[in-house]
DNA sequence: AATATTATTTAGATGAGTCTAAAAAAGCTT
DNA sequence: AAGCTTTTTTAGACTCATCTAAATAATATT
């Protein structure tokens, strides 16, 4: 078992080793840790010491086998516990990470398994983005932003860029939702903004919104 | 915010209260906590600072008002943790303790308040014990041991005194189960055995079930 | 290539929570 | 009440996770 920050450093590593793929930089992971470099390097120290991370000097960090799995564990507990709070607690999307964090370190794996089954086995969280399943395989979809949609194209909401309270609450108010299907009507060519049709309504949005939008095409 | 330890003491306080009333001893607690004498030392002296015990020393500590409430607080997320694994995730209530030994712990007021709601409000965890309302208050009834009982008399099952896997296992096995009617049919003068009536059903059992059975009569 | 800048690591300190060993206080015996 | 036993507290050390300040390596600039 791994402490609740040995759980964090992994969980923000495999995050980060999308813009980093050749080794996530000591000062990219105090950044997202919020802390100083001198700190994450005694815990790499330590996660490399376990075989969580392959480590060396200057080079930045990858994520080991073993410490991949260990992360997709962590982020699909905290995705399972988002739903269990906006599904069955009644949450608004924009309260429930906070908490998430916490529940997601809970270590029991009948916990997890019959979380799962309770919530009839989501594939996505109320953000939109993938649950891995028990063996950490996640569902992967062509995902792109509404910004890079053409006039007449359409596709589902399926999750968002920026998780901001502002921004998940501007939705809320537009009736913006997951699993929606979003026509783009027209397009203006020079401000980017659209006017798209949400369930026969129609909205006018601003290119920093369409950018924060993720769409499932096809 | 209390420590995770700081709040697992003020609970082990809160349990051994009821059996050292003029104040829980060093030793008492460090048997409780499964820790040295001196640990136990060094945190009641934290406690003690944050006013949440009143201690002298070689005198034992109690809670302060403030103490017992935050004790009161974690003990409903406890039970309420319980309730939810056994009712809604399909735990058995011998499962349950060491997973709702972690989910105490979450920060969260309007989890709690949401998890109460979902629930139902319910007023006893899985094992009889009640469940202190978001003002601390608990109910209390007439709870007495089966073993107390005479012939002819009844009550409900609502607890029990051991809560050990294997005995709470042993009832499963003979479908006594909380909220259940027992009436006692027969009682051995010579061993105190028992033939109880349990929905329509007989069956024998020995004083050292029935001294382990809660029963609230009236 | 030498120098300046930035990134990273090392060294040493801190606080929470724990431990062992030893000292001190309290409570029993007789 | 003097001595013995048990309980409790103190003193000092350890681990984990963090910090600041200083040293070192890597990278960029001229």
């Amino acid at each position: 078992m791994f402490s609740l920050s040995e759980e964090n450093y992994l969980k923000a590593i495999f995050h980060l080793e999308r813009s980093y793929p050749t080794g996530v930089s000591t000062n990219a992971l105090a950044e997202e840790m919020s802390t100083k470099a001198s700190s994450v390097t005694d815990m790499i120290k330590r996660l490399s010491e376990k075989k969580l991370v392959a480590y060396k000097k200057y080079q930045g960090v990858k994520l080991s086998k073993f410490g991949r799995e260990t992360a997709v564990e962590v982020i699909r507990k905290h995705r399972l516990w988002e739903v269990f709070l906006v599904d069955k607690l009644g949450f608004a999307w924009d309260e429930v990470h906070e908490v998430a964090e916490q529940l997601e370190h809970i270590k029991s794996d009948k916990l997890i398994k019959e979380l799962d089954r309770f919530l009839d086995f989501p594939k996505r969280d109320p953000h939109g983005d993938p649950i891995p399943d028990s063996k950490g395989n996640f569902v992967t979809s062509n995902k792109v932003l509404l910004a890079e949609l053409k006039k007449g194209e359409s596709g589902i909401c399926i999750g968002v860029k920026d998780s901001s309270p502002e921004f998940l609450q501007y939705l809320d108010k537009n009736n913006i939702a997951l699993g929606q299907l979003i026509v783009i009507l027209e397009k203006e060519s020079f401000d980017q903004s659209m006017l798209i049709n949400l369930n026969g309504k129609e909205l006018k949005i601003s290119n920093v919104i369409s950018s924060n939008l993720y769409i499932k095409t096809s």
